[in-house]
DNA sequence: ATTATAAACTAACACTTGTTTGTTTCAAAA
DNA sequence: TTTTGAAACAAACAAGTGTTAGTTTATAAT
């Protein structure tokens, strides 16, 4: 384990994630935050701006992380079924590198400020198309059977994002073994 | 539209599942809500014991709908597609009943307080179980692709668990074409 | 008309919330 | 050795928390 030495800021965040995961943004306190990481309340603002700020680093940074790994999808990829495997794996990975943060991410985004919260919801909404591309592609191809496109893009962005709760229950599954089976049940369920 | 006045009871219940959905339960004041209904906080205390009672009574009430739906699903089908396609259709009609309550038992189940939180979870246990048993024994059977069952069955939640998610997006889709949709795309996902 | 009951109210309690102010500590730079 | 700057601190603020006490109002039963 090449755990270096924290800063006080990393320690902040990374106890912030795992506090707002484990019991929800609304209802930790600073002064339960500051707690966990040793030190007062008020020190933390000299290191984040405010509560609020603390979840926007979180949430944006992940957003971040989503986007590179989608743009690492082969673009002259002909096929569908691969393209959307290689998606499913892409994005399955940074959930399972990132498995405090990303809970924060899906569950506890709605807590962002204006103006945050609209960048946001247009961010993941501008990921979401992609996925939502290669299924339509795949669909008019010939590849994936047709169905409702949203719907069933709905249904896998489903699927994949519920495995940060994944490793709450111990399952000793390698990432690997979590994006090959999950992506093998939904790309089964598309193909035509 | 056959809406009965609403008790002031009801009323409470019905807006706190609302509210609980919208913003989560921490985050809803007991003054936020008595304004929502039209009364004073204190109010709602002649109706309610508490804020964690009224959390308790929306969640234990989806939880015995789920168990409902369940227990009509044919338990001499020996098909396990049939089984399995009957019982995805009853739970996802449990949520499109109750879309908002439904939200609230997902979401907010967690601030659930001892002894309920872990009467709660043994609930939601012995109910997962269930599937985990129709898709166990489809595999054994020859009826399903042999897979890793706990890993399915919790891709499978997590599919049909979002769907009460869908209609704040304004999809224009019957609760049958939802349930047709999915239920088709995970069974042929399972099938051999 | 009187009593009983449910359900509303105002006022307040004890405590927690995120955050600010002003001060102190301490290590590195000059 | 002095200066500087970051980062810690205690104390406090205004606002909000769930909830209780005590009281009033209104409706239904006797």
């Amino acid at each position: 384990m090449a755990t270096a030495t924290l800063t006080t800021r990393q320690n902040i965040r990374q106890t912030a994630q795992k506090l707002f995961r484990e019991r929800g943004y609304a209802a930790v306190g600073m002064r339960e935050l500051a707690k966990e990481v040793g030190i007062e309340a008020p020190s933390i603002y000299n290191h984040y701006k405010s509560k609020d700020d603390l979840l926007r680093e979180i949430c944006f940074d992940i957003a971040d992380q989503f986007f590179k790994a989608s743009e690492e999808v082969d673009v002259n990829e002909k096929s569908a079924t691969k393209k959307m495997r290689a998606a499913i794996k892409g994005h399955i990975s940074v959930i399972a590198k990132n498995i405090e943060a990303s809970g924060v991410f899906f569950q506890e985004w709605m807590f962002l400020e204006e103006p945050d919260l609209a960048k946001f919801k247009k961010l993941r909404q501008e990921y979401e198309l992609k996925f939502r591309d290669i299924i339509e592609k795949g669909m008019k191809k010939g590849d994936f059977k047709p169905m409702n496109v949203k719907l069933v893009t709905f249904t896998i962005f489903s699927a994949l994002n519920a495995t940060y709760d994944l490793y709450r229950t111990g399952e000793k599954l390698s990432q690997d073994e979590i994006a090959d089976e999950i992506a093998n049940l939904l790309l089964k369920g598309l193909k035509n």
